[in-house]
DNA sequence: CCATAAAAATGATTGCGGCTCATTTATAAT
DNA sequence: ATTATAAATGAGCCGCAATCATTTTTATGG
């Protein structure tokens, strides 16, 4: 059958990229030994070169696997019907929470962006993760909820950089999640909040109010 | 003369760090061979383990050396004289103009932070440098210009992580230095500043009408 | 100026670990 | 059952960090 045997090179696959994941974990890229992935993938060390071509793409495929179940695992944490501003929240909370517990696969990432000495393109998993949060933004501006004076990007990297460096100081200073780092960062982003003086821009989104109302009124005619 | 001598020692030591922050920038921890650190600081191979026990000690130098040049220059880039937002700005400028040009090295700080793939403690030159930052900041909330209820080190993540994500980007993307990043952080710290009087509450407000619409919609779909 | 001890420098050698490849084993095709 | 192809193996190769026995340089004293 010739799919049974797909199905065995892809467990073979997935058990080397397991035991990777935990020995990069463990003993970080230098420490990790291929003999030692190779033993806990129950594979011959020549083995592991047959899936993948050398030790840093091993690294690559690792990361890349991480950052696409975090993706998973954002898009989950968020609640679908929530506004914006909710949204933002769970994904930094969520964001957060995740850079701690896996402190050490995160802090791998950026080796796998080096590619010989050089900072190579970004992992594609990572452009998809990073994704996420534009998407929440871009529906923060569609809705005027937020304003669309100041580029995407740069509010990006003020969330991931400041969730980013916020975990690194939580881990090393042996902390635990703290939820003020994303009360702090939150009360940040009311700046991009459409200012509320009397400019022109005070004018009733009616447009707005109706699409939110009328998801209320759908909500409420399907609970009785 | 021991003193000469002792100068020697010295310059060979210097030689040593120079060949190695040149060759760690050109071609990455892993590429660089310790042979050619040595040839290019032209002493025997054997010669740089006299003033370094191994490679990774070598790379904490240079990094190390790095930073402390940086907190030379960011001491020398802010006015004595500014009040403590021009200060703030002079520093990110300076720092996200470091960041951008010495790209290579401060990528490769990740690295030196990592001791046998456990994140070890900081580099002492890296705690000198944040507390520059720090500095300028206790002295705006000592004299008003800031409010006292962020923790600095929140504030502070906010900064360098921010900055540092937007070099990234900039570098990435290929383009240069970019005001709009400074003035968007600048802006963004206004927020620190203690608020002056009131909101006027009267005026129509569609964005608060979208809040409070919201909260209802998230109460709805969470009590069914 | 030479003798001698100590310090510094050298580079051939070693050992480790990533990676290769000739060989063996498993699977599919006829 | 036979052959062809694909997959797996692990002993050995090779590059490089690190060592250390040897050589060279420098300091000291008579």
């Amino acid at each position: 059958m010739a799919d049974t045997q797909r199905q065995r090179l892809e467990a073979r696959e997935e058990a080397i990229l397991a035991a990777a994941t935990a020995v990069f974990g463990e003993s970080g890229v230098d420490g990790a030994r291929m003999a030692e992935i190779a033993r806990r993938a129950d594979v011959a060390e020549g083995t592991v070169y047959l899936y993948y071509k050398n030790k840093h793409e091993l690294l690559e495929a690792v990361v890349d696997r991480f950052w696409r179940e975090l993706t998973k695992g954002a898009i989950a944490a968020i609640s679908e019907g929530a506004n914006v501003s909710q949204q933002l929240q769970e994904l930094a909370s969520y964001h957060l929470q995740s850079l701690i517990d896996d402190f050490k696969i995160v802090e791998i990432t950026s080796r796998a962006r080096m590619r010989h000495g050089v900072p190579g393109r970004q992992l594609p998993q990572i452009r998809e993760y990073v994704r996420v949060f534009d998407a929440i933004m871009q529906r923060g501006i569609d809705l005027r909820e937020f304003s669309a004076d100041t580029a995407i990007w740069q509010i990006r990297d003020v969330f991931y950089g400041t969730l980013e460096h916020s975990a690194r100081t939580l881990v090393l200073r042996e902390q635990g999640f703290d939820p003020s780092v994303i009360d702090h960062l939150m009360r940040l982003f009311e700046q991009y909040r459409p200012s509320k003086q009397s400019d022109d821009t005070s004018t009733l989104d009616s447009s707005a109010i109706m699409e939110a109302l009328s998801r209320i009124e759908t909500k409420l005619s399907q609970s009785p």
